[in-house]
DNA sequence: ACTTTATATCACTATATAGCGATATAGCAA
DNA sequence: TTGCTATATCGCTATATAGTGATATAAAGT
């Protein structure tokens, strides 16, 4: 018996859980958080420098991510040391690259090594 | 002379519009018009009674799947007809979904197959 | 012309969240 | 204890957007 022409493929539980996760990737200031961690771990402070945004922002947006399964963190004295948690991760954004690069070959210089 | 510590790889315009893409894939709603069209194309009626929420709010939605770059449209007499025109979608999906499955693995059967 | 159908857009409400400053908590040192 | 530093959380405002109903536009038939 098969399911009559593969109508709800996806259950609505499941597309809001990849739909939770898609939108942790939908910030800049988290991609650039993401960024900054793919060259190995850092603490808070160190991503508030790195983002320039306020340390509170930085502490909600890294929870987001923590809570989407992309980084985790560890305490290491006072510090809170942040890692990436997830290699796909690496997979997105280059698809996400590759597909801005071709779109706009113009500005994909800037792009280029990521 | 090598760039100090890799800082600033991406642009804050690049971040803008990589975030951009990952926005549009993070609404239930789209993902299941996207999960929709991966069967083939389909006019907006279709993806009215696919999604099952209104027809002014699926046809905002595919709107802003067309900024993104991820649907195409074409006119067939009264229809407006729609496809998916990026397959970077379906590894960006499968990526999503392998996530998921790994870490829900009692829900992973209603995973399976996407 | 008028009618019907299909889709798009407008106006609005409700909700989510990004960002900020202030405060609270946690860990270490004196 | 007190003080200092690092991080988290609270309270708030502003903005973005999902959803809806009504209206507008477009295309085809009568």
């Amino acid at each position: 018996m098969p399911k009559k022409d593969q109508a709800k493929q996806l259950p609505d539980a499941a597309l809001e859980l990849i739909a939770h996760r898609f939108r942790a990737l939908s910030e800049p200031v988290r991609l650039k958080l993401l960024s900054a961690l793919m060259q190995g771990e850092k603490n808070v402070t160190q991503l508030v420098e790195a983002t320039g945004t306020g340390q509170a922002n930085v502490s909600k947006h890294l929870s987001v991510l923590k809570q989407a399964g992309m980084i985790a963190t560890r305490r290491d004295g006072l510090a809170t040391i942040c890692a990436i948690s997830d290699p796909a991760i690496f997979q997105l954004c280059e698809i996400m690259c590759a597909k801005l690069k071709a779109e706009h070959d113009e500005r994909s210089k800037h792009l280029a090594g990521f």
